[in-house]
DNA sequence: GCATGACCTCA
DNA sequence: GAGGTCATG
């Protein structure tokens, strides 16, 4: 995140965070004189972190650092978009719509990413016809090979997503389907090139102040950019909470749990299909159908099945509540 | 407006 | 077939 390396854990209400810079001579993290090999593991960068949080607490700050604490903070507001109450857009959701009400209790706390537009667009093509582990793998070489480095950790190197202007080199498509992306090489190619040679670098950036359906619609004339991806780009990094990305999982949604009756004799999504799915979404959820959406789609996840079988927290404490009772009835019994 | 096939690769 | 897109009919 904004060129560089972080590592992230979560306690109950606190996020702790360490960002490494790239400057060699901070390689192994800002203030901290070159540690050896052994003490890379992540667990005990948290740690360390502490440790330095507590030792400049005591010693006289510097002015600086605490600026660029204060600054670095800000960006994982911003990334995290923080400024979001989540629990008010819950219960919204949940009164227009008893099915979310059911599901939302379940997945609490999935939150949109603000996402940086190239990284999100360029990712997002690799994905037509595809699945996420080959994605992850995907998006992986497209940063080892055309990013700049930025760390090493544990024996692995980090490299930050690719500029537009790297992805728009003429090699690129030839050397991309070396690396097994099949026929969305060219995409990806293409899509930089014609940016850089038209647009300008700034463009995608430009597009956050767009409102949605022309953000869309510009995203819409890109190569290898459809309905699905112009939504996801939007949603998760043009700031448009009401964009919906419709694939044949959510349109599978819509019709199961929803009941929308929108292309129910068609075999294929078209364009049509996509846009009344997501008016559908929109006139139920409101402005943040897209924050809504992503935690229904977040709960049809296979790896996520498990989770509906335990019950919710709520359910726990009242469990744990009878049961305290019952130990009195008995304690009362046994006495 | 909608259906169909091609497109690359691999978990 | 997989969290599609594009060209064609």
């Amino acid at each position: 995140m904004g060129g560089r390396v972080w590592t992230l854990t979560q306690t109950d209400d606190t996020l702790w965070y360490y960002v490494y810079h790239r400057d060699p001579d901070h390689i192994n993290g800002r203030k901290r004189k070159k540690s050896n090999g052994s003490e890379n593991s992540v667990k005990k960068k948290f740690k360390e972190m502490a440790e330095v949080k507590e030792e400049e607490n005591e010693t006289s700050l510097n002015k600086t650092t605490f600026e660029e604490d204060a600054k670095d903070e800000e960006l994982l507001r911003d990334y995290f978009q923080l400024g979001v109450n989540l629990e008010d857009l819950y219960k919204k959701w949940g009164d227009a719509d008893a099915h979310f009400s059911h599901t939302g209790n379940i997945f609490s706390g999935v939150r949109m990413l603000r996402q940086d537009p190239v990284e999100c667009l360029f990712s997002f093509i690799c994905t037509s016809n595809n699945h996420i582990s080959r994605i992850q793998g995907m998006v992986e070489r497209l940063c080892s090979t055309l990013g700049t480095p930025l760390c090493k950790l544990d024996d692995a190197h980090y490299h930050d997503f690719p500029s537009i202007k790297a992805l728009a080199g003429s090699g690129v498509e030839a050397q991309l389907r070396g690396l097994g992306f099949g026929y969305r090489a060219r995409f990806l190619q293409q899509s930089a090139h014609l940016i850089t040679s038209s647009r300008g670098p700034n463009w995608l950036y430009t597009l956050r102040n767009a409102p949605y359906l022309e953000a869309k619609a510009a995203l819409l004339t890109l190569p290898g950019v459809g309905s699905k991806v112009a939504d996801c780009v939007c949603l998760m990094s043009l700031d448009k909470s009401e964009a919906v990305p419709v694939d044949t999982h959510v349109w599978q949604i819509a019709r199961r749990d929803y009941g929308c009756a929108s292309g129910s004799k068609q075999k294929t999504l078209t364009e049509k299909v996509h846009n009344e799915i997501g008016d559908f979404f929109r006139k139920l959820w409101g402005p943040y159908a897209g924050w809504a959406h992503s935690v229904l789609f977040c709960a049809d996840l296979k790896k996520f099945q498990k989770l509906k079988e335990i019950p919710t927290v709520k359910e726990e404490k009242k469990k744990v509540k009878v049961d305290k009772k019952k130990k009195k009835v008995k304690k009362q019994e046994a006495d």
